[in-house]
DNA sequence: CTGTTAGCGCTTTCAA
DNA sequence: TTGAAAGCGCTAACAG
């Protein structure tokens, strides 16, 4: 097949090779109604092969006014837990022959802003949105403004994990996953606790923290200010925080429950490195049971989340029949007890 | 700002908005040297600003014959490894202002070649495939036919760690890492190995497989067939090797290499559930460093390639200067001896 | 420097 | 059913 270089077989090219004129060939390669004459519809498909065509997407979403992209923003994919997120998302939009064009934060809300500027210039048919969204930023009213103008076209919004803002959201009950954790640890007979977590404006540490401190005040403990460290969301900020928590004189803590996996792990370690056994000296329990927890040594006490099938639920919520804002899914937790927390 | 809903702000409104023509506007607004009164385009700008105007990419796409996207293909966007590549190619990619979509194929190379024609209809400037290419597959040839359709359009394609394609390539130097990897530990006094591999086929696993026998080798030492064994790629796969392997008796086994992280972990699992406690009753070592590598108890040796700096690198190839389908990268990896295989 | 105009590749009325 | 033709939103000659 000789085709001039440097410039794609159109649908023109199709038409031509198959005798046909430029809307039977559409018709045939598209048009879902088969509106068209099956000896023609053969040659065109013939032709199209033969060319090795591929239809312009651009041109197709022009034309349409509508395009197959799925934009999907994410902190950080680089994380476990946002790759997971993104496999659900891909998987779906996959399946219903969309792409998904993904861009990356790094919980910078400005850029978060930014990007969503630029995606809303793909068109696309939905934005889903799982950074670390704070509370009561400033930007955020900005970008709701833009959320709301991309829907105001026709565009889906769907949030994961991003409380209070009226669009779509994907929900992790982080309240109360980390309530029942806090339960069934002193259950287990644990009674002295310290806490990792990120900053208080950020709403699911917010949440996990608070759930798990109501879960312990129901059984009559509190846990000591000196107790509770705020870090960094990462595997770095936990293995800082425990340091810290280290020097502030742990001795009667009993279990330290880090708000989530990789903070857990960066914990882990940090208490290894200073010369403490696990579980034995300190027991640690994190949050969203990524898929390495359960190799740590101690196998890491979490709670599950089921990631990649939140990702697919927030990509079916985007193309609901009956889309509306208010649509929310919770998706729930469920503890995992493994040897990082054994029985007291 | 009231504008008619379901149609986003177009060029030719801010035009009429500003008072100026559409091309006075479009040059404003993008015309990279700046051929325009200052007073006429800050009128535009402001306009731009009140009706809060996102250029249509798929519109600029086709006026110019030129996308702002790079497709990305993965195996799988959940794992460690892929998603650190990822990372990236896209912090490269959106330093560009380029846009990347992100395509996961499970390993199926029939999916990856489908993906690869649909994602051509995104007109990309480059395509960055990431899978598990297998060796001398039959549908290899669609592929680089294919890709070659895509070159011979402008397209560029970079591939990471696809080795004997005609395309440029960032390759990993697995063989001698690998190599490297068995001649410090044979240093550390081990003299007895099994190895845990992917199919033959798949050139990272043989690479890294063939580099670590031939490295024994060196030093006059060779490995049982019995204590080779050939699983899945996955954590799941190193885990039932890892049993297999306990089945088939390895009483004398000293060190188990398994040619990757995710498979060695899976191992280590194993062994721990079958009672074996680590490393004294048995040593592993993997391959790749991913973040949890460290994290496992005891550390895993293994070899550190540079993840995320090799995905930046696949970015830059697909957009030198003078691109050469003969441009090929190798990213040496370092050996990283840590606990998981003590000294002897 | 600015405006007019001709497409980019495709879909979709509208006639035939 | 089929074909001709009018756009989709934007850029890039081409004239003024």
């Amino acid at each position: 097949v000789t085709s001039s270089p440097l410039t794609p077989v159109t649908l023109n090219d199709v038409a031509r090779e198959a005798g046909v004129s430029l809307a039977t060939a559409s018709r045939s390669l598209n048009g879902g109604n088969r509106r068209v004459n099956d000896a023609y519809r053969e040659r065109v498909m013939a032709a199209a092969a033969k060319l090795n065509y591929t239809p312009n997407l651009s041109a197709q979403a022009m034309a349409k006014g509508a395009s197959s992209i799925v934009a999907l923003v994410v902190s950080d994919i680089a994380d476990p837990y946002f790759s997971s997120l993104a496999a659900g998302v891909i998987s779906g939009a996959e399946k219903a022959g969309l792409i998904v064009t993904t861009a990356v934060t790094h919980g910078d809300s400005e850029r978060e802003l930014e990007l969503v500027r630029a995606l809303r210039g793909q068109r696309p048919r939905a934005i889903v949105l799982s950074g670390s969204r704070y509370a009561g930023e400033g930007s955020q009213k900005a970008l709701i403004a833009e959320l709301k103008a991309f829907e105001s076209t026709g565009g889906r919004v769907v949030l994961i994990t991003q409380r209070e803002m009226p669009f779509a959201t994907v929900l992790f009950d982080n309240y109360n996953g980390a309530r029942s954790l806090a339960v069934t640890l002193v259950q287990q007979g644990y009674r002295r606790f310290a806490a990792l977590a990120g900053v208080d404006t950020l709403m699911t540490s917010r949440d996990r923290l608070s759930g798990f401190m109501d879960g312990l005040e129901e059984h009559g403990i509190s846990v000591d200010r000196q107790h509770i460290i705020t870090t960094d969301f990462t595997r770095e900020g936990g293995y800082r925080a425990a340091i810290e928590l280290i020097s502030r004189d742990i001795a009667d803590v009993e279990l330290v429950f880090a708000v989530n996996d990789v903070m857990a792990i960066g914990a882990m370690s940090a208490f290894r490195d200073s010369g403490r056994s696990l579980p034995d000296s300190i027991a640690v329990a994190g949050y969203d049971d990524i898929s390495t927890a359960r190799d740590m040594t101690p196998a890491l006490t979490t709670v599950r989340i089921p990631l990649e099938d939140a990702g697919a639920r927030a990509f079916e919520l985007a193309f609901a029949s009956e889309p509306r804002n208010d649509d929310l899914i919770t998706v729930k937790g469920t503890v995992v007890i493994r040897e990082s927390t054994p029985h007291r």
